[in-house]
DNA sequence: GTCTATAGGAAGATAGAC
DNA sequence: GTCTATCTTCCTATAGAC
């Protein structure tokens, strides 16, 4: 068995390059077909076209539409944990005010990355069990760690740090994105500003 | 449902009566499906099914399944609207913690009517002109009417009315909203407290 | 491993009888 | 006015050649 494995150096790892390179096609031309077309519209076989691959190719890397719909979702998630934990790990003496702008910073700047994309895959995505699964893993994710912030905080007045910590993720992360959808609405950053005013005074008041 | 009144009084308006208690019967059947099905799978003959009448005669009172839910989600948003009347146009000297109370009581119970048809209609659906136009009016009205409160109540510190009510109601909306959707969540009622509290004191505060 | 061509199936909407 | 039966369309997913 794999007794062609001795060549040189390695057989394989170019082979996974080249794949791990076709999967990353799919996936950014998803990420751009959903963004312009919407769920529904945004079919497999355009999504092959603008990956430049048959639609045979496609599913031998994912084995459906939703698989490369729930990559999109993981990957916008995880750079939301990953931003969010930058401030995080910072050095504690910041100020409440400054760890709430990070949060709502992070939270903008991840949302407007691609706006589309996101409002197609919050509202139009079917919610299979493991979309589901995955969603509320990053909001207890996030509320735990709020939770923990605000605990060891000395500037939090607050009584129920559970109950405050689930609104103030819950508040950051829908306002934002209802505002990021809404590009109508008025300046975003001003906005930043009123939000991390209205979290921060409703954390610290006597 | 003995409808056969033959009155000397008029042809037309059992005839209008009879076709109304039909789109009655269509509207909650297809609440029902939507709730227990989604859209995309609570197809139209679903609907007609559990209206009990032919899929033929469901497309004589609605051209096509959109439509049918632009009529559901008319309906929520036309309560949403009266809720919130009702406390907008009470006495003035009401606190400004009693006024946002009754807008986040208001919503809440609007949301728990039915949650899984909410839940449907606010993330499934698909983004039609119509239904896009319907609820960008319906929060431009919202925070019109909210910034007027606003700007007459003195309780009001806040600096700049427009931005506040528009932080205002897409909290209020949106974090109501979520936390419907989500029932593994914590007691709602503690919930609606802590709300309160957070918008109550940011726009009281000096 | 990649392709083309198409099977397979679902659902929205309509035709035409009664 | 209501029904049944069906048409049309579209898209996912697969088969099979190269």
């Amino acid at each position: 068995m794999a007794s062609d494995r001795h060549a040189l150096r390695a057989r394989k790892e170019p082979r996974q390059a080249r794949a791990e390179l076709t999967r990353e096609r799919i996936v950014a031309a998803a990420a751009h077909v959903f963004a312009e077309h919407g769920y529904a519209a945004g079919t497999t076989n355009r999504i092959a076209e603008r990956a430049r691959i048959s639609i045979g190719s496609l599913y031998q890397y994912y084995p459906n539409k939703d698989a490369i719909l729930l990559e999109l979702v993981n990957r916008h998630l995880d750079a939301g944990v990953l931003a969010a934990k930058e401030h995080e790990d910072g050095d504690e003496p910041e100020s409440l005010e400054a760890i709430m702008r990070g949060f709502a910073r992070a939270t903008i700047d991840n949302h407007l990355d691609d706006p589309k994309l996101l409002q197609v895959m919050m509202e139009q995505t079917p919610r299979t069990p493991e979309l589901l699964e995955r969603i509320t893993e990053y909001q207890r994710e996030r509320v735990a760690a709020t939770r923990d912030l605000l605990a060891r905080h000395p500037e939090v007045r607050v009584a129920d740090v559970d109950v405050a910590a689930q609104l103030v993720v819950s508040t950051i992360e829908t306002v934002v994105h209802q505002l990021v959808a809404a590009p109508r609405s008025v300046d975003v950053r001003r906005l930043e500003d009123e939000l991390v005013a209205m979290v921060t005074r409703y954390l610290t008041a006597a």
